[in-house]
RNA sequence: CGGGGUGUGGUGUAACGGCUAACAUUCCUGUUUUGGGAACAGGCGACUCCGGGUUCGAAUCCCGGCACCCCGACCA
């Protein structure tokens, strides 16, 4: 992973005006920071600052899903319309978001919108006995959707890089077990990239094989859904489930629930045997008796992620991005053109690189001060350095988060000190 | 997919049916400046989304298409 990047060599820049054709604020503001290229509607291309983050909460999730078991693969994007077929999931009546198109000699073939079908049928090659059970794939990857309307900046696209990981237990009592724990590696997760105090534990509708699903719902007017939530038990239920037996069912009282705008960050289901039937996937157990191993889905959209944090954290000036997923932790800016401060600020640089600061180095000679701050809190890096002509002769340079309004001056020892 | 709106230099905007499509910003040159997007001077950059039509004349009006945005519907 980079350390340090030069901003000279950085080739994006910052834009003052707000671009014509976004109205979120995450869309505003990674555009006019340079996170993200918008290429067409619901589609972005994340730009060298953009991808670092993605980067960062992408190693939180994988730390996450290692933590619980999980094991990372990944699965093809090109996807088989026979495997599809089995699960009666091809045609288009009954997805009506596929992309799809053609092999020269006339075949089709979809571009993968979920991953079930793909981890089923590989799956159903190895997996034959109780022994190899229970497993936890994952994939990191891009899915394509069809939306006939995308919305929101990066949080809803037709093109988004997710986190799927798939559990395949022998029973009911297993899979319980580990559905429990991805709720909490679930909520570690949101905790890490800093909406954790916003995001909410909630049920949902589920399915054939369970009688909810649970997302994980962040607060956000950018968010499409409504949920009610508890805050004495810090669980919340989606509008699609409020009715008054199933608030009773799950022990909600009306009057405790506050209704709010939210977006689904995440969410866990319980698939039961509704792929492994049609893929036959079993496996014998002990009395070498054959059964129908029971899955579950567990997903994160890593743009979507991204785009919840700018919006709930963010200022008039800028994204404040938490330490976690900042792209960088540091903005070291060296002011003026005088060669003797861009020296120190060089030096510095180097320092921080070597021991493993990351940095983001405003070396450019010929931007104004007032002009570097701006960009700085654009950005929006946790912690702002700046080495000055003012800097140095009050003895070294100045340090302020991206939360504070005023720094302070410390020597290199002292800096190093608080890193 | 229903409804509404918008397409003009890289970006953001302006322009009555009528002069060489204007302004700001970005960018380039130079001078000055360097703790909150600084100042001055000069310069580059546009097939006004595409295709038709009306007109002496279209960025402007009409028709068709496409793209983008918003509301709704939809949303393993």
């Amino acid at each position: 992973m980079t350390i340090g990047m030069k901003q000279t060599q950085l080739f994006t820049k910052t834009k003052k005006e707000n671009p014509a054709d976004e109205v979120s604020l995450n869309a505003e503001l990674l555009i006019k920071a340079g996170f993200i290229h918008k290429e067409m509607a619901g589609v972005y291309s994340y730009l060298p600052l953009g991808l670092k983050v993605l980067n960062k909460i992408e190693t939180i999730i994988r730390e996450e899903m290692d933590n619980i078991g999980g094991i990372e693969m990944r699965t093809s994007v090109l996807q088989s319309k026979e495997v599809w077929e089995k699960s009666n999931r091809w045609d288009d009546k009954v997805v009506d978001n596929w992309f799809k198109t053609q092999f020269k000699n006339g075949g089709e073939v979809g571009l993968s919108f979920t991953n079930e079908e793909a981890y089923s049928n590989i799956l159903k090659q190895y997996v034959s006995s109780y022994k190899d059970l229970p497993i936890y794939p994952y994939d990191f990857k891009t899915i394509f959707r069809n939306e006939i309307r995308s919305k929101s900046g990066i949080m809803r696209g037709r093109e988004f890089y997710w986190k799927a990981l798939y559990s395949f237990s022998k029973n009911e009592a297993e899979h319980n077990e580990f559905y429990e724990k991805s709720k909490i590696a679930y909520k570690n997760i949101f905790q890490k990239v800093g909406i954790g105090h916003l995001t909410y534990l909630t049920f949902a509708s589920g399915g054939t094989f369970s009688k909810f699903s649970h997302e994980f719902q962040t607060i956000t007017s950018a968010g499409e859904d409504t949920i009610y939530i508890d805050e004495s038990k810090a669980i919340a239920v989606n509008k699609e489930v409020y009715t008054d037996e199933i608030l009773e069912n799950l022990g909600f009282k009306k009057e405790n629930l506050i209704e709010k705008t939210t977006v689904e960050v995440g969410n866990i289901f319980s698939l039961g045997t509704k792929f492994s039937a049609p893929f036959d996937l079993k496996y014998k157990d002990e009395k070498g008796e054959e059964n129908l191993v029971i899955m579950g889905c567990y997903g994160i959209g890593l743009g979507r992620l991204m785009g919840t944090v700018v919006e709930v954290l963010s200022d008039g000036k800028g994204i404040i991005w938490p330490e976690s997923i900042a792209p960088f932790k540091i903005h070291l800016l060296a002011l003026g053109e005088d060669e003797s401060i861009h020296k120190e600020a060089s030096d510095l640089y180097a320092d921080l690189v070597a021991k493993g600061i990351e940095v983001l180095f405003d070396d450019r000679h010929d931007v104004n001060a007032g002009e570097k701050f701006a960009d700085a809190d654009l950005i929006g890096i946790p912690y702002r350095v700046v080495v000055s002509k003012r800097s140095l002769a009050d003895g070294g340079y100045e340090i302020k988060k991206r939360t504070e309004e005023g720094g302070k001056i410390v020597n290199k020892e002292e800096l190093f000190a608080q890193l």
